[in-house]
RNA sequence: CGGGACGUAGCUCAGCCCGGUAGAGCACUUGGUUUGGGGCCAAGACGUCGCAGGUUCAAAUCCUGUCGUCCCGACCA
């Protein structure tokens, strides 16, 4: 120690602070499953004692919860600094102007939390950060010789979720990692975007997550360069379409296919539009049952829409879905919302399962009409008449319908043939667990972040933005690694490595003073350890290890010392006896080989 | 915002239909016993039955309202 060397009043741990005693630590578990707790990780977040609630959508971590929350952390920024990414802290409270300014003060207005100081005046909490960080840039990034830059915080977000659900999978403030790319170019923008895609790949990967980048829908911003980090869980929000052998994987927002298994029909009977009763029938169901046997893919499916403000028609064929994000995409409306039934009778005179297109029953031919592919070419269709109780038939869609555009508009279903290979495609749950998306420059134009380029001339920076759920990927690796015992954590996130357990805890008794020595070692080798001293009998010590989920336990009982052994317990393995003075090595090997397979 | 379910001890729940002294298990405290997979025995503490109003001699129980929670849907940068 040299004489700048001096108590810190905040220092790393020293060996005397280890080991972590679960007594004098916090951890709640609890034996029954709480009745409000539906899916797995959610039940086993609260069971193990890492989270409580305060009120729904809102809760707090405690010491167990908080490691591995910091774990993650961790690893996100080893990552995120490995692929160039800068780390900030940006304001949590945010002025409404920048949301005024970029347009989404009205389009997110949905989930934004607004606030109100002692002025009146009003802010919002901040549900992301494109307005803050732009508004940076537009003050800092001034010349090409700056770019490309890539910012990232890891910040709590507030989102007005209409419901809140499954613990941390769906909150109303939740972690979040945060990054946005600044570039002079179009293909600088890609070079950022294909860094933050593989970092992503790491860093799941090294939280021992099984998660897949997927086709992602681009909204209103368009273009191809989406994708969101999935992991496969069937209490997952999203629905992801797949090819079994192959790369294809799209979120079925996005996703599409060669089209219905079966095909449109398109034979011409000749006949014109006949109109004919049926009385009370309101569903394509009942048009395809008996009396009238008219099947779903032989009925074209009239939807009405309001479109940022105007009225839409919209045509899918009757076996088929609309499918909301492409209708969005595909018109570049920025709201949708399906019109009232007030408004469809003002519209067309009928009520919704009367509805139609066919020409000379609209009331208003100017409305616009958005038919999906499916239905191209299609003859010998029943479609509503815009009379309540009478449909047409006999309808071919090129001859008696005015189609405004046709697009892709159906949802795909399992089954359908790839569009590349025509293998069939699978659909299965997961859950979103990171984001990454090509923005271009729609915020850099509408917040004014130019940079001279070489030239002289001035330009929008081309950005990238790329989320990762902190809190939902926690949440995520416990709905992956579980068991009916409990969490089993991967060894990069667990909240400790090893969990000592004499199974005799009297202070100078065999197993404790052998467990304090064996902290100390693995301590030293830099493994984390927690000691459970407490004062209970061995099935409750070995049932609370468990369903916590420490990666390795090791038992240290007077019967296997008189042996002269140590007991090696991996979480979900087999136990192994292993001689007292080898116990440490054979720890320290065993954390490892595990570390090294988690390894990106 | 629509549909459904539920609010009783720290937790899981019974009691409610058919109104009449507030219950069980787990957890907690004390003592004893036990000690390699959530022990056993005994004693104890813990509740304005979510809240407000109404009906009634009498309300956890019936009625109305309200707040909260969970699920399905709508919504979701």
């Amino acid at each position: 120690m040299g004489p700048l060397s001096f108590p810190l009043a905040s220092r790393p741990h020293t060996p005397t602070d280890f080991p972590m005693l679960w007594s004098q630590t916090f951890i709640p578990t609890l034996k029954e499953t709480p009745a409000d707790a539906e899916i797995v990780s959610h039940q086993l977040l609260l069971r193990a004692g890492l989270v409580r609630k305060l009120t729904g959508g809102l809760y707090t971590f405690l010491p167990l919860g908080l490691k591995v929350l910091r774990k993650i952390e961790q690893i996100i920024r080893e990552e995120m600094n490995r692929a160039g990414g800068i780390e900030v802290l940006m304001p949590a409270l945010q002025p409404i102007d920048i949301w005024q300014q970029s347009g989404r003060y009205e389009t997110a207005s949905g989930v934004l939390f607004k606030v109100r100081d002692s002025a009146r005046k009003e802010w919002v909490l901040g549900p992301t950060h494109e307005e803050v960080i732009t508004s940076l840039a537009a003050n800092e990034l001034n010349s090409y010789r700056q770019l490309p830059k890539n910012f990232y915080q890891i910040q709590t977000k507030f989102r007005d979720e209409i419901r809140p659900r499954f613990g941390l999978m769906r909150a109303k403030e939740f972690l979040m990692k945060d990054a946005y790319s600044f570039d002079a170019s179009d293909a600088g923008a890609m070079t950022s975007y294909h860094k933050m895609y593989d970092a992503y790949t790491r860093i799941f990967a090294r939280c021992g997550l099984q998660a897949f980048p997927v086709e992602a829908d681009t909204g209103v911003i368009g273009g191809n360069y989406s994708h969101e980090f999935m992991v496969p869980a069937e209490t997952g929000e999203n629905d992801v379409v797949y090819r079994e052998s192959g790369k294809y994987a799209a979120n079925i927002e996005k996703a599409v296919s060669r089209g219905p298994t079966e095909a449109t029909p398109s034979e011409s009977t000749g006949a014109t539009p006949e109109k004919f009763a049926t009385p009370g029938v309101v569903t394509i169901e009942a048009l395809a049952a008996a009396p009238y046997g008219v099947s779903a893919r032989h009925q074209v499916k009239t939807l009405v829409f309001v479109a940022d403000s105007k009225p839409i028609l919209v045509l899918i064929r009757g076996d088929d879905s609309l499918n909301e994000a492409k209708l969005m995409a595909k018109t570049g409306a920025v709201q949708v919302r399906q019109a009232t039934a007030d408004e469809i009778v003002e519209l067309l005179g009928a009520r919704p399962g009367s509805l139609g297109a066919v020409n000379a029953t609209l009331k208003t031919p100017a409305v616009p009409v958005y038919a999906d592919e499916a239905l191209r070419g299609a003859r010998g269709m029943t479609t509503g008449a815009n009379e309540d109780g009478f449909h047409l038939r006999h309808v071919e869609v090129d001859r008696d319908l005015k189609v405004t555009a046709w697009y892709d508009l159906r949802t795909v279903k399992v089954g359908e043939l790839c569009v590349e290979t025509a293998q069939p495609l699978k659909i299965r749950r997961a859950i979103e667990v990171g984001h990454v998306f090509k923005l271009g420059t729609k915020y850099s134009e509408k917040l004014n972040a130019t940079f001279l380029a070489e030239d002289g001339s001035r330009h929008p920076a081309v950005m990238g933005c790329y989320g990762i759920g902190v809190t939902r990927t926690l949440q995520a690796v416990i709905e992956q690694c579980n068991d009916k015992d409990g969490i089993r954590w991967p060894v990069s996130v667990a909240p400790f490595t090893v969990c000592i357990t004499p199974l005799t805890v009297a202070p100078e008794s065999q197993p404790m003073t052998l467990a304090r020595e064996l902290a100390a070692t693995l301590e030293a080798a830099g493994i984390e350890v927690i000691l459970d001293d407490r004062d209970e009998r061995p099935g409750v010590k070995f049932k609370d290890s468990e369903l916590v989920g420490f990666p390795l336990r090791v038992n240290l009982g007077e019967k296997s010392l008189a042996k002269g052994e140590i007991e090696l317990k991996p979480r979900g393995g087999t136990l192994r006896m292993v001689p007292i003075a080898d116990a440490a090595a054979e720890v320290i090997a065993w954390v490892r080989a595990e570390s090294a397979r988690l390894q990106g």
